[in-house]
DNA sequence: TCGTCTTACACTTTTGAAAGGA
DNA sequence: ATCCTTTCAAAAGTGTAAGACG
């Protein structure tokens, strides 16, 4: 059977060039559009993409409600979460176009933290109010349809409606487990179902910045109550004529009192009649009032599939959110309006399905956003992309960077988001746009930290951070890889170096779209005027993905190494800034100490930032039409995988930045503790990719951020930043690399066997002293699952290609997929991966905590 | 006292089984 | 006997408010 462990981000193992049929394509977002021009991803893709080849194999994958998300991610979407379990709304629906037809595919949905902190809404607003809880067991929702052609996919509408978020986390539903008061963003994966069985080749991750929400138990923002009930069918009885409108309700409370009133009164005289019910419904509503409805809430009552069309026109249209106004406006504007995105998207999805070469998404979104244009012709189409690719292949497929829209992501998040003021801080030079919380950081861009960044950032995305799965990453960098990945390998480090640099601008660049993304009041005043500028920048990733690195199978020796650590994402969602994340820890451990200062030095923020941006390395199909997403590619956790891992990491920036309201009570141990762990850790520098890149030069990074992400909008980074001190003193119990092997193995790793045990794998506890911020909880160690076969895979593939890893913009969160030998390849997933607690009637969810389900 | 979370409530939509008809 | 449509009840999904908890 398939084991299928669930890191927090998907991480595609990097497909194996030959094994790019199939997959090719993917563009990769924003990686490789941002900046990389697209001549240059071309010679790097190109092998893959020779294979690959085809057009038609080009993933891509549209948000089909995008313009209620958009609605939603101005205001500062909000998803309760309940103990029983809550459906996401709005809910995530998809089209997906250029699958091969005659292919199964797999899709999965999983959500993964965009940042490492805790937010409160005060003043109107979401601010950062400490660090992030310790990382959850990652689960995964599995379409109830998949595993289905690629003709079943690309012929309707996808909707991952059933899937349902919890905050218990003794869940046994297998609903995704969430942390309340914390921001998420929810990924989709698409897994060749051979993949799956054997070993994940093509994988496709797909982030859409508009859909990260923060968690919540009980709405804070009135906005998003209104939203909530205007658009969703079940919540009409809240609606200004509902039956359960505050009207009405006041009326039944007015009518209980007097009843009971009337009942010690006069028991006797009471008439079953006068029941409460009865009275409100008849009485309550006026005739004049029920006429009006139909008017009045024409949209609403058209349902879900109005629902985008409708809430824009009459929220947004008519009554405009106060909080997201300025988004709207800026971004938005008039293309925004409802009717006309929607008909946009509408007409976007059309074409996608056609087969057009051109992305929906981004067309449609762009039109909504001011683009802030990439710098690069490429950027814009990676911006644009929120997917991140696992296939390597998909260099080749990218349309030229010119055929590519605009990035529209770019504009929306830079200046609409708070963390756009953050941007204004940055270096003139540098500073991403204002709003962008799209746009990189043009710090991330720059070429040379480009790639280093790319390989960090998959290192650590694909990594968990606890665990030491950065080796597998470090796979990629053949060298370092190749041992047991611990080994660090100098070269990398320095490339890690440059890499770090970049991936902290990027990270930071990333931080601000999030935060832009949230309309709240900071958000605006951050709004640079050019969008253009930086923000494409960070997206330009594309070489990373190059997919370069593929790892070649053949290294069994690197196949430990390639095996991603569990998959360490922990909770925290910056990869990079946790220190608290594990992810960093692995990388940190691995590439060495210099990385580690690096993360330490890195905001939390910016660890945010990280994942998104995209991961170079991977590029996938750049299909996100989402701008904001900057799906930072995950690939390096498919060469941990094998399987697939996505990391899509899109910068998405919805959030606005949150304004630290308070330091994080948990400093980020991992910057400091970093570089112990690093140290301790003889990683070779595959490991360093991960964390590595990101940890470049402490001090580069620092200043990097500090100038250039000031965010302010980025309450947690300013936060972490500022808690420095509060960092924990890590001391990182030195990391073996024997430990991490240990991990990797896949006895060991294996999901069903150690697994749940590993969801805290050990390594995360070191880790876990070494982040102050998640300290109090230790991070969650999703367990690894490795396979033999895998692992050599991994690591070819990843030291051939190139930039190891990406930062993705969610660190440590790589979508895990184990393969077990023993199973077999042509059970159906749904009956594969049944697992009794998670097995939902609706839907599979997968838990990839080590728990294996399978 | 405050912030957060849980629970119950009333309403609506969705779902699936049963009944009826062609 | 099979298939399709309609009906109905149960289940599930909503936001709200009150209360509990730390």
């Amino acid at each position: 059977m398939l084991g299928v462990e669930m890191c927090p981000s998907l991480a595609l193992g990097p497909q194996r060039r030959s094994d790019c049929c199939y997959r090719d394509l993917v563009l990769c977002g924003p990686s490789l559009a941002d900046e990389a021009p697209a001549h240059v991803l071309a010679p790097r893709l190109s092998p893959d993409a020779e294979t690959a080849g085809t057009p038609q194999n080009r993933v891509r994958m549209e948000l089909e409600n995008a313009a209620l998300w958009k609605q939603f991610s101005t205001v500062g979407t909000e998803m309760i979460v309940t103990k029983k379990g809550r459906r996401m709304f709005p809910q995530l629906r998809v089209k997906l176009s250029g699958l091969n037809p005659s292919l199964r595919y797999i899709l999965l949905l999983d959500i993964v933290p965009v940042d490492s902190s805790r937010y409160r809404f005060q003043d109107s607003s979401w601010q950062v109010f400490g660090g992030a809880e310790a990382r959850l067991p990652d689960r995964v929702f599995i379409h109830p349809d998949s595993p289905a052609t690629g003709e079943h996919w690309q012929n309707r509408t996808i909707s991952f409606h059933r899937a349902k978020l919890t905050n218990n986390t003794l869940d046994a539903q297998g609903y995704i487990i969430l942390h309340s008061l914390h921001r998420y963003q929810p990924r989709v994966h698409v897994i060749e179902a051979r993949d799956v069985l054997m070993c994940g080749r093509a994988q496709h991750s797909f982030s859409f910045p508009e859909t990260q929400f923060i968690t919540v138990t009980a709405y804070q923002n009135s906005k998003i109550t209104e939203l909530k009930i205007n658009s969703n069918p079940f919540a009409k009885g809240f609606r200004e004529y509902g039956m359960n409108c505050k009207k009405q309700r006041d009326a039944r409370l007015k009518r209980k009192i007097t009843s009971s009133q009337e009942e010690s009164l006069d028991i006797e005289s009471c008439d079953p009649c006068d029941s409460t019910e009865l009275l409100p419904q008849s009485v309550e509503i006026p005739s004049s009032a029920l006429s009006m409805i139909n008017t009045a809430l024409p949209l609403t009552d058209s349902g879900f599939h109005t629902e985008v069309p409708s809430l824009p026109d009459q929220t947004i249209s008519d009554q405009p959110l106060m909080l997201g106004q300025d988004f709207l406006s800026s971004e938005i504007p008039s293309s925004m309006e409802s009717q006309q995105q929607t008909a946009s998207e509408n007409n976007v999805n059309n074409t996608l399905m056609d087969g057009s070469g051109q992305m929906m998404g981004l067309s449609g979104y762009s039109s909504a956003f001011p683009t802030p244009q990439l710098s690069s012709s490429l950027s814009q189409s990676s911006s644009i992309y929120s997917v991140v690719s696992s296939t390597q292949s998909s260099d080749l497929e990218l349309p030229p960077s010119s055929t590519i829209p605009s990035p529209t992501y770019s504009s929306m998040p830079p200046s609409d988001y708070p963390g756009v003021n953050t941007s204004t801080t940055m270096p003139s030079s540098t500073t991403s746009p204002p709003g962008s919380s799209y746009p990189i950081s043009p710090y991330l861009l720059p070429s040379s930290s480009y790639y280093a960044l790319l390989p960090t950032d998959q290192s650590q995305d694909n990594l968990s951070l606890h665990t030491p799965t950065n080796p597998p990453f470090q796979s990629i960098c053949p060298s370092s890889c190749q041992g047991s990945g611990l080994t660090i390998d100098p070269g990398r480090n320095q490339v890690d170096d440059g890499r770090l640099g970049s991936s902290n601008a990027m990270t930071p660049a990333i931080q601000n779209p999030t935060q832009t993304a949230f309309p709240f009041p900071p958000v605006q005043s951050s709004n640079d005027p050019d969008p253009s500028s930086p923000p494409c920048r960070s997206l330009s990733f594309p070489p990373v993905l190059q997919c370069n690195p593929i790892p070649t199978p053949s290294d069994p020796n690197s196949t430990p190494a390639a095996f991603p650590f569990p998959p360490a994402a922990q909770s925290t969602p910056n990869s990079m800034m946790t220190a608290s994340n594990p992810n960093p820890t692995l990388s940190l451990s691995t590439s060495g100490p210099a990385q580690t200062p690096a993360t330490g030095s890195f905001p939390v923020s910016q660890s945010s930032s990280i994942p998104t941006v995209p991961n170079p390395v991977y590029p996938t199909t750049g299909s996100f039409p989402f701008p904001s997403t900057n799906v930072s590619l995950q690939g390096l956790v498919q060469s941990v995988s094998n399987a697939l891992h996505t990391s899509a990491a899109y910068s998405v920036p919805l959030f606005p930045a949150p304004k630290h309201t308070a330091p994080a009570p948990l400093p980020n141990p991992a910057h400091t503790s970093y570089p112990h762990l690093l140290q301790s850790l003889t990683l070779p520098s595959s490991s360093s990719i991960h964390s590595i890149p990101a940890i470049p030069n402490t001090i580069q990074i620092q200043s990097v951020f500090t100038q250039s992400f000031p965010n302010p909008s980025f309450p947690h980074i300013p936060a972490q930043t500022a808690n420095p001190a509060q960092i924990p003193s890590q001391s990182f119990p030195p990391i073996h690399s024997s430990q991490l092997l240990s991990q990797f193995n896949p006895a060991s790793t294996h999901p069903q066997c150690p697994s749940s045990s590993n969801a805290y794998p050990a390594v995360a506890r070191s880790e876990i002293g070494s982040f102050s911020q998640l300290n109090s909880a230790a991070p969650y160690l999703p367990d690894v699952v490795l396979h033999p076969s895998l692992l050599p895979s991994l690591d070819s593939s990843l030291s051939s290609s190139a930039p190891p890893s990406l930062y993705n913009p969610f660190p440590s969160y790589s979508l895990r997929l184990c393969q077990d030998p023993r199973s077999s390849l042509h059970l159906p997933l749904r009956h594969i991966y049944t697992q009794p607690q998670h097995a939902h009637a609706q839907g599979s969810y997968f838990d990839l905590g080590a728990r294996a389900v399978f």
